[in-house]
DNA sequence: GGATGTGAAGTCGTTCACAGCT
DNA sequence: AGCTGTGAACGACTTCACATCC
């Protein structure tokens, strides 16, 4: 084990591994070799291997490593052993969906407050779907709810034009990590962490293959058998500068 | 200009060049250069111009770009000069929101169909947000209302237990591009695209930057000032096997 | 024997640097 | 003079192959 930069596709595929760790273990799997998770996450065995290389090592030569300790080791490594407190902003149609989404909060993610610049308009459709009144807070207390509830994650859902406002509060209330859905270039400050979650530009690569799958292959008319999938590769992130949506 | 090969992320890019250029051409700039665009977008300006080179010569040496052109360029290759008539299964949380989500109908992608197992249960409250009635189909029907209304993309929020099975509805239809929602490992047949958007990857990814700073970086401690954001590559995809979220 | 951990090789994508147009 | 287009250098990530250890 080294030390040094773990590559980004290395942690994504981390996040990978202990999805399907958690499967194999629910089947049962005490024990699982790197060829075999590879196989189940549709990656090189090696590349396992070198991944879990970057943290240490975790195997048993000749044996392979242990299902349930490895599940834990990753999500140790992920920084998933403790809950993370998220705040969002933007209480529309795509906030009170991930307000209400129940898939989001497997993993020790919990919402823990809601903010919109207009609580009273959307106070009342969200808590009617979610069957209990829930509380929708004016961004102006952001600060202090944000220390009050000891939120360490920031999720914009806001339209685009408010996005940069909604994270230079989240900044000033000393939120470091945000993720932001909103189609629009943000900055933050260094030091904090910003990740986008744009679905418009996976769309439009899909737009883009579908298109030239179309100029190209005229191969693969009917096929109709199960195939392994594919590449996928998809879902990215953005740097600098001007407006992006995804 | 050669030919083969484009890298996935030219794409990703050229989705984020033509958002720029859009700004650009808002603002009234009627020719850019390579480095104008770069800045805007966040990467290098050879970059910028090897990506285009993928597809051809579209600038003038010791001028720049004509940015409108440039951008219906781009929009062109990208397969964003054709409406994109999509459906979506599994009207839950997220599935209604995107179905409401204005943002995502800018650039020629049109939901023009809805599918759930129980459209009685979520026919009414999603018409009531959209304000007139809205036709929730049953999945059985898929084949014959993609051939009625030309769908080419399926979106699928279903469940994630539900996943594969729209998916199959989605190929036996002829649905030849999907993006999936679904926190789990969908396969399609050879010829098919499935890209996935896994909001919890992201977060994940998130997470352990936000623990491995907290023990690497002692340093920039309430550091207030803009600055240009810091790397945030990030949304992925996935390939084979086993369950995965994001 | 068998699977891990890892240097070395290979592949892919990015950046540099400059020739070539305008 | 200025900026594009592009071969070549560089760097990063992936895969191979094997020494190492159970």
């Amino acid at each position: 084990m080294k030390f040094l930069k773990v590559p980004e596709a290395t942690i994504r595929r981390l996040s990978r591994y202990s999805r399907c760790l958690e499967n194999l273990v629910r089947k049962g799997e005490k024990v699982v070799s790197s060829a075999q998770l590879a196989a189940h996450c549709g990656v090189n065995a090696a590349q396992v291997r070198k991944d879990l290389a970057y943290f240490g090592e975790f195997g048993i030569r000749g044996v392979g490593y242990y299902a349930t300790e490895l599940m834990h080791d990753i999500k140790r490594i992920l920084g998933l052993n403790k809950e993370w407190r998220m705040a969002i902003v933007g209480i529309g149609n795509l906030g009170s969906a991930l307000l209400l989404y129940k898939d989001f909060l497997k993993q020790n993610y919990k919402i823990v407050a809601a903010f919109d610049i207009d609580p009273p308009k959307v106070i009342g459709r969200v808590s009617e779907k979610l069957g209990k009144p829930i509380e929708i807070l004016h961004p102006d207390r952001m600060e202090e709810i944000v220390k009050e509830r000891n939120v360490e994650v920031g999720i914009i859902t806001t339209p685009a034009s408010e996005a940069q406002k909604a994270a230079d509060q989240m900044v000033e209330a000393g939120i470091r990590g945000i993720l932001n859905f909103a189609p629009a270039q943000i900055n933050v400050p260094e030091g904090f962490i910003l990740k986008n979650v744009f679905f418009t530009t996976v769309l439009d690569n899909l737009a883009y293959l579908l298109s030239s799958a179309k100029e190209i292959k005229k191969t693969v008319p009917g096929q109709r058998n199960r195939s392994e999938t594919d590449a996928d590769e998809s879902l990215h992130g953005e740097r600098g500068g001007g407006l992006s949506s995804g």
